[in-house]
RNA sequence: GGCGGCGUAGCUCAGUGGUAGAGCAGGGGAAUCAUAAUCCCUUGGUCGGGGGUUCAAAUCCCUCCGCCGCUACCA
């Protein structure tokens, strides 16, 4: 029986411009996505657009179009920086797809079957912007006397009929429900604070509004439309298939390995998620981890300090590859982290040109010119050449318990020992002397080093697809032996014609910089 | 206010009872295959302060200071 994967990412708000987080989110599932296809999984890897809500209604109209096409003409915006990061996903939801709006009212109805939902009056201060119902006590009112949330959203007072979810009943199944898996909320502190606001106990969710329309018609009952979470979550489920829960993806792919969500979603996604679900009849899913934001040059990103980081800007100008390396590689996954042109730029200089890329270069330019230009010829491996090669085998195990956690530095870090210690056997073992003096011996090494470089290009494909495929190239591995299987199957071919290499990590030079050279 | 976390080398962090660690940055050296990259050596910390337990504490306990997260309440 084939292995299954089915990751997702949180469904963007489409009244706003993808940013640094929303590449960032996206990046890391399409790590993941990546890594379980060339392991061997069938993998389903889900991202899109959440598009309804008082807030989107409200923003078509100020632009004087209506909401559908205000939302396809924002939705494209996330496809194309799916597009920009090399996003390798398998379907693009769009919560105002014709198979969602079906999900919903089937998980509406499945709810009230149960029992769940009734109807009743909900009177309070709402935000539009955070759509989200707020306390008397928690609004501050301004000097220009209006009322705002602890968001600094301007709130309303809003009184209508509503129909209400029945969070609280669903109490000790969710405590029960954590305490039989430990591994639901990522990481453990996030973990603690899931359990110590459930167990604080929970109120009734209204999940039907009347106040505006554009969002998915509640089944019988004219004039209300879904609370936009209810309507948001169940994307997860629509993609694959729901309703129809006999269908071949569905009892494939639910319940769903991992939803990556942002910090400020989790309980979304901890709380109510599993609530929704498991009134609908429905498994859980089996993880959500909650990451951590980016400041930029230490400050916090926002559009009032105008230094909202564009994903397209900074690949223009570092490179596609390496900022995915940087997004993954230089934060702890999980906590909050700083974009800086200097951390970048000594990732890219550092890890990436240094280590690696110069370790590819000088491996692949010396077999150029001294070894016929061909994988060479190895003989006897020694005890060197067995501990290098043996270090580069051990890598996947690590990679996969590393990647199964969402630690995405650690399984980075793995693999730069792996680059290290090639580099140190350069030294050690110094082709460009043997080449006078032993010949065979620098073919062997040469080979080791080559077949090394062969394993760093197939595990790093996940992270760096493009570079790393511009890797494999040069060392001439077709691209049906690039899976993870073949790393232990298919070494390389002594004999096999090597292209003239090419750098694959650029220098980072900055601009104005001296370029050097001298004369 | 409650619950939880953090405070370790200039920077980012690892290290939960047994002689203080890594990467980067800084200093010195080697090598010359390579993207002036690499490799070796090295400077640097009273592990937030104080007290306690222990043969032994960054690690356990108490307390104080500072920072952060979740949450509640008062006004």
């Amino acid at each position: 029986m084939t292995k299954t994967y089915y990751v997702t990412t949180p469904i963007y708000y489409v009244n706003d411009r993808p940013h640094l987080g929303h590449a960032y989110t996206t990046v890391a599932c399409d790590v993941l996505a990546r890594f379980k296809r060339l392991d061997g999984y069938r993998v389903h890897f889900l991202t899109g657009t959440d598009e309804h809500g008082q807030k989107v209604e409200k923003a078509a109209a100020a632009a004087g179009i209506d909401p559908q096409a205000f939302t396809d003409m924002v939705s494209q915006n996330f496809r194309d920086m799916c597009r920009a990061m090399d996003i390798s996903n398998d379907d693009f939801i769009r919560t105002t797809e014709p198979r969602h709006i079906r999900a919903c009212q089937a998980i509406w109805q499945a709810l009230e079957r149960n029992g769940d939902i009734y109807l009743g009056k909900y009177a309070g201060w709402y935000a539009v912007r955070d759509e989200a119902f707020y306390g008397e006590d928690e609004l501050t009112i301004g000097p220009d006397g209006k009322r705002r949330a602890p968001s600094g959203a301007e709130v309303e007072w809003v009184e209508e009929p509503s129909y209400f979810f029945r969070l609280s009943a669903w109490q000790d199944r969710l405590l029960m429900f954590y305490d039989a898996n430990p591994d639901f909320v990522a990481p453990a502190s996030r973990r603690n604070e899931v359990v110590s606001f459930v167990r604080q106990g929970l109120t009734d969710l209204s999940i039907s509004r009347t106040t505006f329309s554009w969002g998915i018609k509640v089944p019988n009952a004219p004039g209300h439309v879904m609370y936009v979470w209810l309507d948001a979550l169940t994307n997860y489920i629509t993609a694959i298939g729901y309703p129809d829960t006999e269908n071949e993806a569905f009892r494939t792919f639910w319940p769903a390995d991992l939803h990556m969500v942002g910090k400020d979603i989790l309980r979304f996604h901890a709380v109510y998620w599993p609530a929704f679900l498991m009134a609908a009849g429905l498994p859980p899913p089996r993880r959500v981890f909650a990451h951590g934001w980016w400041t930029v040059e230490g400050q916090k990103m926002s559009k009032s300090l105008g230094n909202v980081v564009s994903p397209y800007d900074i690949v223009a100008k570092y490179g596609l590859d390496p900022v995915r390396y940087f997004l993954l590689r230089e934060v702890p996954f999980g906590q909050d982290g700083d974009f800086s042109q200097r951390a970048m730029v000594n990732r890219l200089n550092g890890d990436l040109a240094n280590d690696f890329g110069n370790l590819a270069q000088r491996v692949l330019s010396f077999i150029q010119r001294n070894a016929g230009a061909q994988v060479p010829e190895p003989g006897p491996f020694q005890a060197a050449d067995e501990r290098l090669l043996g270090e580069a085998r051990g890598l996947l195990p690590v990679l996969r318990r590393e990647l199964d956690e969402q630690a995405f530095h650690k399984a980075l870090d793995a693999i730069w020992q792996v680059v290290g210690a090639a580099n140190r056997y350069v030294d050690e073992q110094a082709p460009w002397t043997l080449r006078k003096t032993d010949p065979e011996r620098m073919n062997t090494v040469l080979y080791v080093l080559a077949e090394v470089l062969r394993h760093l290009g197939i595990l790093c494909q996940p992270f760096m697809p493009g570079t790393m495929g511009r890797l494999l190239d040069q060392l001439a591995v077709p691209a049906q032996e690039r899976h993870f299987a073949a790393l232990e199957t298919n070494m390389l071919k002594p004999g096999t014609k090597l292209p003239p290499p090419v750098g694959i990590f650029p220098r980072y030079v900055e601009e104005g910089a001296a370029k050097g050279g001298g004369g």
